[in-house]
DNA sequence: GATAAACATACATCCTGAATACATCTTAAT
DNA sequence: ATTAAGATGTATTCAGGATGTATGTTTATC
């Protein structure tokens, strides 16, 4: 159970940019600055733009910069866009489940309802949350409910 | 973002296990009746013994049965102890965490933090419920305050 | 309009780890 | 002894993520 470093990369990529807002920023600059691979992060800032996270121009003085207000980015969403397969069971996809037992099976719901709540979550944070410092504390969780037929 | 087949064959194990109470089932019967790989269970089997979820028997009308009572067996106790890696970001693991901003970054606390809600759903569910039947309903989520310095 | 600096895009390759198979043990009932 | 079970270690396959390379295309500037 992890996220791809794809995410992890749109992630950073959209909390550097958050920091300098409505400069453009050069895809090299950024790959040094977490001295990851300038290669990897060309496809994912290539895809933050296709999926409107951000505005690219080419040319001289080109680069990034977010498409929108931090402040309207929510990590739940942008984790939802750039992780490749939400499918935590094999029964989660229809055209791929080949589980003998899924249609009388609680456990889909169940996992179903726990990744809600993660993605749940990550809705309750915006890119300028983030972009402000560290938290602190964990908090603790409570129960959710889910009814039997 | 998904759960390995380890987990997910595990937690059939036990759920085929909680449905026939005390009686000593083979390894055989499990992968014939889900039709999966008998090879695959074998180390499944291994592994929920090892880690006390099921006591097995060798020889003749051995086999396998429920450690425990399947209403003390949390889901989200099998899912931490089957998982091989809960790391979802690479700074969640201090021994290669190589992001050089992970001292400074809220990501972590908030990813952890909803990682926390995700396990914490599956706690609220025992064996024992899911053995039940397939739940209907999945109910909406609350917002968890964490708090800034 | 030439040049340089940027992103766009298509492939190609490497590598890890999950999934699976196989072979050989050990144990226990008959 | 024989047989039916799990125990265990090793090997192989395979998908997909991570990364690299090469060549486009665009745009500011001189």
């Amino acid at each position: 159970m992890r996220l791809t470093m794809y995410t992890d990369y749109s992630l950073r990529v959209l909390l550097y940019l958050a920091g300098r807002k409505d400069e453009n920023v050069t895809i090299t600059e950024i790959a040094d600055f977490y001295r990851i691979s300038r290669n990897h992060l060309v496809k994912v800032v290539h895809n933050l733009g296709r999926d409107g996270y951000i505005l690219t121009s080419r040319g001289r003085h080109g680069g990034l910069k977010l498409a929108r207000p931090a402040k309207d980015i929510l990590v739940g969403e942008l984790v939802r866009s750039t992780e490749p397969d939400l499918d935590l069971l094999e029964c989660f996809n229809p055209a791929t489940d080949q589980c003998v037992i899924s249609n009388s099976c609680s456990l889909k719901a169940v996992i179903f309802n726990a990744q809600a709540a993660f993605l749940e979550v990550l809705d309750q944070y915006t890119l300028a949350d983030m972009a402000k410092g560290p938290y602190k504390t964990i908090s603790s969780f409570k129960f959710i409910p889910v009814v039997r037929d």
